[in-house]
DNA sequence: TCCTTAATAGTTGTACTACAACTTAGAGAT
DNA sequence: ATCTCTAAGTTGTAGTACAACTATTAAGGA
């Protein structure tokens, strides 16, 4: 059985080749094309899958490796480490939550709270390396999962980085998606957690009672560098699951 | 300038030769060699440096970019992602506690509260794959930077993959160093994380009176894909700064 | 029969060469 | 000064060859 990789890649042709292999072949361990622990196919026997060279199958599977999906031992073969499904939440992986939240299985619904361009903060200049001058947009969100909140969302946005139809499409629709129209999708981000006990957090009737959070705080930064936007995640204790992946 | 890069690999020979050249430009990459945003040298100069093939560099190269340490930009170079020191706290990086509290300049001492072998626990027989039957080793402590608590931790060894010398060792001193000394050093993770209230958590006077913490949930694995150990982190909120680097 | 050893095939790791694709800087023309 | 083109430099991919390692199988001896 071959693959029609060409197919595949026309879809959503980001990165270079192995970046594009990489992609499938994670798809593909994922969807549990493999028993964990199991054997994926050899480098040659890949490189044939997709007409490819082996160096550029080699290249994805070293990314795989490092990012805790297969382990690679010489001599034998690549393995499945047997994480199961938890690879899909895993908190280092930079998606959207609500996305993440229907590939569970569930149903995600987003309502915007507020929409507000003004001055930044300090702390928002030196996190968008802006100066206190420039606009930011601040946005702020709740995110529910089968109709119960499951995160509130305070994010800051570099505006100069903006378009205002993108602006417009943020308030409806997933940040990342609105960004990814503009090419200006974030490629890495710098995280701090914490543990929050508060009752300022939140909004509406919908807030628990509990206030027990995790504070994901972030900045996002696209792949020249430059950030685009800050914000503060506050996940309800015991309604996310969180994965990391930790490797030497 | 040329690196004596025999030298370097002689202290912990571990691993392929891309992975020693990974390991090593990880050091240098951390000791501020080149400034944030800079540009590294060219995988020629660099296997010039290492005296190996430009394969093994590029192999370095892309695992130090899945880790979000450097960006590699087609046809341009690798450049120094800019996120500081931060790096050195990563969550996702398999490093002992101890041991990252002296990197940061700090005083560590680690008090072990109490040591007991039992049987395993239902949760615990899942998690290290073993049945009720077999032997566990559970270690209770607490770990102290400059003076005061930052985390208290429930450990829960599988005692089949011990010797009694490493038991020992390992009450006085970091798991992960005892580990290594048999060669049974984890290789990966799988952690849970949860903010937790609780006045349950940790022991003696030195136990916060907030009652907050950062729980880590973890399973270790060994590099054959078994698991070796689990345990149960509790970091007292705000003496211990979490980063966690979110990529693509 | 059981165990050890050796041979063997299969797989990943490294080296080398060549060229394609892309970026950047600079020369030159307008 | 600005733009265009060229050229040099860098990373990406292809292909080949062999080294290093693993797992299986077969042969031999106790």
């Amino acid at each position: 059985m071959s693959i029609d990789f060409q197919k595949n890649l026309s879809k959503e042709t980001s990165g270079s080749l192995a970046d594009q292999v990489r992609d499938h072949l994670r798809i593909r361990i994922l969807r549990h094309e493999w028993l964990p622990g199991g054997k994926i196919p050899g480098e040659f026997e890949l490189a044939d899958q997709y007409d490819v060279a082996r160096v550029t199958i080699r290249t994805a599977l070293r990314s795989l490796e490092t990012q805790g999906l297969i382990d690679i031992r010489h001599g034998s073969g690549a393995y499945i480490a047997d994480f199961g499904d938890s690879v899909r939440a895993g908190l280092q992986e930079l998606r959207s939550i609500t996305q993440t939240i229907r590939e569970m299985g569930h149903k995600a619904e987003m309502v915007t709270r507020s929409t507000l361009i003004r001055k930044a903060t300090p702390q928002e200049a030196i996190d968008l390396q802006i100066t206190e001058t420039d606009d930011v947009l601040h946005i702020e969100r709740s995110i529910k999962a089968d109709g119960t909140v499951v995160v509130f969302s305070y994010d800051t946005f570099n505006v100069a980085e903006l378009t205002p139809a993108v602006i417009k499409k943020m308030t409806n629709g997933s940040v990342f998606t609105a960004l990814n129209s503009i090419r200006k999708h974030p490629v890495r981000a710098r995280a701090e957690i914490h543990a929050i006990s508060s009752t300022e957090v939140g909004w509406g009737r919908d807030r628990p009672k509990s206030g027990l959070y995790l504070l994901l705080s972030q900045v996002h930064y696209l792949r020249n560098g430059k950030p685009i936007f800050t914000g503060d995640t506050y996940f309800v204790e015991g309604k996310f699951q969180f994965i990391i992946h930790r490797t030497v």
